[in-house]
DNA sequence: TTTATTTGAGGACATCGGTCCTTTTCTTCT
DNA sequence: AGAAGAAAAGGACCGATGTCCTCAAATAAA
């Protein structure tokens, strides 16, 4: 299994000693992976499933950060640092995930060139995303970010839940309270570019959609 | 005066051979260092004075992302990925970089595991801090912001300038406006926590805007 | 000194978005 | 079915903040 997903995920920039320190992680939706202000010990691999990335700011309020899917690193920031997790992490999905002790990576890969070259690539990359995302939150209203969620988050099918729980998910992502994204799911039901039931919000008009995301962005 | 910088800053991680390419450039204030967008082509290294990072969205919306001090990087994200340039950097006071080009560093130093070691660090350091400094802005409202900015500015002295410029770079650094920058301060005027004349902002009361702040602590 | 120009402060107004609370709708239990 | 409870939606209100614009102050020019 294991190797599986070592192979499927090109993992194999680790050194083979490390490798074999890999170990299966499975996790139920709502499990807590780890928890903002815990000691790190390990580097993680999301090899199947969905994550939520969030913060807690010391006045109480959270701020979901992301959603991630697979491959994805947890822990990385963490393991340079040797730090505390940044962030809580829980599964949404079912998950899996490939885990290696802290030790066991200082032992077999510090030196590893390949390794650290993985390493490097990773974080820039989510250090991209993640300035990105935040940044995008200051320079949009909620209109725009929300439109641009319904339309990242609908690739193919054209519906998502709307539950409470996932809308006050979707709140704490794009920086606002579930009220508010239930006032302007409704203007969007009125504008006509969505519909919505009790549980699923259904995509009817994408290319309304892109003209709110866009018409901001050539404003 | 190469060699005193990189002992002073302790650049010998550096491989030798990489060293001896490394270049002093000087900028004037207002000097642009790098344009977003442009093709990145060198890692510099400020080892004097102060600069300005800032990002200009789709819309023309400006964020100053930070002011920087010795020691930082610039360029290290766009030398992993190899991507343009993510922000502009201008210097604000007269400054002094240490540059090497892209091409230099892959010669001398990508296989280099000191080398390697300390961009992880840099890069991770810099992750952290500008993802708090940018969920600052979300979690908490402008008098907090503006608050903290004061204190963080003011270590020693209890007067920064306030021009019109000036206060567009902290309004756009906190994530506002000028005009609602300006209204904050007249209401610490008003509380009796700073006092204003026409070029200049003097702290009177520490006590009274760390009371504002209150947990928040802003870097 | 007087006038013109630049710079900065602040008023007026509209909108965004948050909090609190009520109403509506759905579910579940008896 | 009817009642009780839970989940979701929406109304009311208000503070925060952005935009536009005017007026005052300072500076430069004549």
């Amino acid at each position: 299994m294991v190797e599986a997903y070592v192979k499927q995920f090109e993992l194999d920039v680790l050194p083979v000693a490390a490798q074999q320190e890999l170990k299966l992680v499975r996790y139920e939706p709502g499990d807590v992976i780890c928890t903002q202000g815990d000691e790190a010990e390990h580097l993680r691999f999301l090899v199947k499933g969905k994550i939520r990335v969030s913060h807690t700011s010391a006045t109480g309020k959270r701020l979901v950060l992301s959603f991630k899917y697979p491959l994805d690193l947890i822990g990385d920031i963490e393991y340079i640092q040797w730090t505390p997790y940044l962030n809580t992490v829980e599964a949404v999905t079912e998950v899996e995930m490939l885990v290696i002790r802290f030790e066991d990576l200082v032992r077999h890969a510090h030196e590893e060139v390949a390794w650290l070259h993985y390493l490097l690539e990773e974080i820039t990359r989510k250090f991209e995303r993640k300035s990105q995302s935040l940044s995008f939150n200051l320079f949009y209203p909620v209109e725009v970010r929300l439109a641009s969620y319904l339309l990242s988050m609908t690739p193919d099918d054209q519906t998502l839940g709307s539950t409470v729980d996932q809308l006050t998910d979707i709140a704490d992502l794009i920086g606002t309270s579930y009220r508010h994204v239930n006032r302007t799911l409704r203007r969007f039901v009125e504008a006509g570019l969505i519909e919505r039931n009790r549980r699923m919000i259904t995509i009817i008009d994408r290319e309304g959609l892109l003209e709110i995301v866009g018409e901001s962005i050539y404003e």
